[in-house]
DNA sequence: TTGAAAGCGTTACCAG
DNA sequence: CTGGTAACGCTTTCAA
């Protein structure tokens, strides 16, 4: 039983033997630090450790042989006997609004700022999800975030792993699942009752991609809110939330009513910049003494000079920071129930659709 | 000797008991299911391996009792005994150019292709470098493509565990580093030359942040090129690359030359919006024909059509593409030499700026 | 083609 | 506080 260990000991110390303290081939193990600080391996492990419990004297003897042969803790390693990979999922799709950068770069750094890593994954088509599954669930990610969607059966392929799993704007039928998604519907129906208020009383509502749920959101918001204050004079055309498809969109819009709506709801801030360069350009209207358009996300360039579009800015940073720590939340105690969160967006007066000013 | 493993059965066999065929509490091992399938664990990881041998009666048992227990093999075990974790580290900045949202996602779709996964790093500071070194070291990446800059000794750290590294348009001072960029002064130019032929004389040139290495290559593009053609009177200021920032640069430009350049060269087309706007509503002028002005890039929002920025486009499917199998590359062969490649950019004569056409 | 056994580099547990 | 030893879940010789 034990010539099985020493057996191990004997081979670490022939490594150790056939290289120098820096250049050597193999990566140095903390065998390698342990016999160079003439301590045991158990004593290695624990210095590199946080609640660990080790003589000042020995921390630094350790440190010291640690940083002579460059040791570094194996991760993999690590996370094969505590059944923690510290590794979660992040999950985006084409479709899923990359207007915002920031979003992927803030996530990274919550969870880096709490030791987590992230593994990322992007969809080709969201049909892709099969395969990504498979992947997080064979790299043991502790969590997952998911901008993109997952068939009810891949949901339970995951639960049955016990992973924890977080969507980012897509809210899913299912109950049992927790999300972090900016309140879509409220932002909308401030634009509409914005724009009813004002006087506009026929309407445009352009959406994006039939298969994209934060699209559906945002179009059902507008329409019902539209219904609720008895406006019926409303045309409904699909774009894919790109600028070409926005242009297309006003124009087919235009054709489909014969005249010129009071105003138009873009499902995003990129269509209706689409729209309102075809309004100008393509129909010789101005904005917004012609027509009122609006969008919705509060992206970059929504405040270009050129479109100042009237908007709902998404709440990027705490929907960010309340999608990690619901995760790592539900990493650390995994008996937490579900939960849902929606944040209101930002209303944002910009000069492309005409409002009542403030208060009035 | 043989005490030790009959024990691991044994507990093997005890964790079987107790759970059911899916809602267990732990997750299949491959002992699991060579138990249920009544064979050796060995043969369970040849059915799961690429280039093994199994018969077919074996590869179906196996198959068969791994989708029973729902298994899945452990890439992290797998990695500790290859060594070889298939993860890749893509690391970026603030200060990356993160107007290329799918610089991002077609690294990680090019990795997927090739059953790779991205570990991605997010810096807040291009200085915290550090501990983002340390990460990947611990985490045993394959290689590392990276958007940010390391100091020459995080790259000798890199270096000396082996692990290959390629810049994403961050030329190193270093000759034994691989790159991929796009030849940024080659589009400087471009630009250069086409406003010059037009009839240009006197410039602006609004550079990024002093820090980021992008923006000094285009200015020095764009700089020596001047120089080169005999052009003297020119006018520098500095931005971050944000849209504010252009338009506070076009106003400082103006002020610091008393007058209003014949062009004026942005370091990036959103720059370049920036001075397009102010050059219209803070100053009253025509683009182009009271001033020219053009960026670099070729996103999305420079096609808009109250911009039509003149630009150079970054070939990112190529750059991206490129990245990747130059790094895979370097993983499989080690002994590879490094490699620097440069993508022309592609010329986009948009409205902003008053050219010769084509040919004259 | 198959199975037994030895690691891979950690952490966890248990005596001293 | 410290050291010895058993996992963790896999791949990889080596015999059969």
């Amino acid at each position: 039983m034990k010539a099985g260990n020493m057996a191990r000991r004997m081979s670490k110390t022939r490594k150790t033997k056939d290289k120098g303290s820096k250049s050597g081939k193999k990566r140095a193990t903390s065998y390698d630090v342990a016999e160079l600080a003439g301590v045991s391996q158990s004593a290695v492990s624990r210095v590199f450790q946080d609640g660990a419990s080790a003589s000042k004297a020995m921390r630094e003897r350790v440190m010291a042989a640690a940083d002579k042969l460059g040791y570094r803790p194996n991760a993999i390693a690590r996370g094969l006997i505590t059944q923690r990979s510290n590794m979660v999922a992040v999950v985006i799709s084409k479709l899923t609004n990359l207007y915002y950068p920031e979003v992927l770069v803030q996530l990274t750094q919550r969870f880096s700022e709490r030791n987590v890593r992230v593994l990322l994954f992007a969809l080709e088509r969201e049909g892709d999800t099969g395969s990504v599954v498979e992947q997080m669930l064979q790299y043991r990610v502790d969590g997952v975030i998911t901008a993109a969607m997952f068939s009810p059966e891949q949901l339970r392929t995951i639960e049955s792993a016990h992973i924890p799993v977080v969507f980012y704007n897509r809210t899913s039928r299912e109950p049992l699942v927790s999300s972090v998604r900016c309140d879509q519907e409220a932002g909308e129906r401030w634009l509409v009752d914005e724009l009813v208020r004002a006087g506009h009383r026929s309407f445009g509502v352009v959406e994006g991609p039939e298969d994209s749920v934060v699209s559906i959101e945002r179009k059902m918001g507008a329409l019902n809110e539209l219904t609720q204050l008895g406006i019926t004079d409303v045309t409904t055309v699909s774009g894919d939330f790109g600028y070409e498809t926005g242009r297309a969109c006003f124009s087919e819009l235009v054709e489909k009513r014969g005249n010129v709506p009071d105003a138009v709801i873009a499902a995003n801030d990129v269509m209706a910049i689409g729209c309102i360069d075809e309004a100008r350009e393509g129909h010789g209207l101005h904005v917004p003494d012609d027509i009122s358009i609006v969008g919705f996300d509060g992206v970059g360039p929504a405040r270009y000079a050129a479109y100042d579009v009237t908007t709902v800015r998404q709440p990027v940073q705490r929907m960010t920071e309340s999608a990690a720590s619901m995760l790592l939340e539900r990493i650390e105690r995994p008996e937490l129930s579900p939960e849902k969160r929606a944040f209101s967006g930002i209303p944002i007066r910009g000069g492309s659709a005409r409002l009542l000013k403030t208060g009035e």
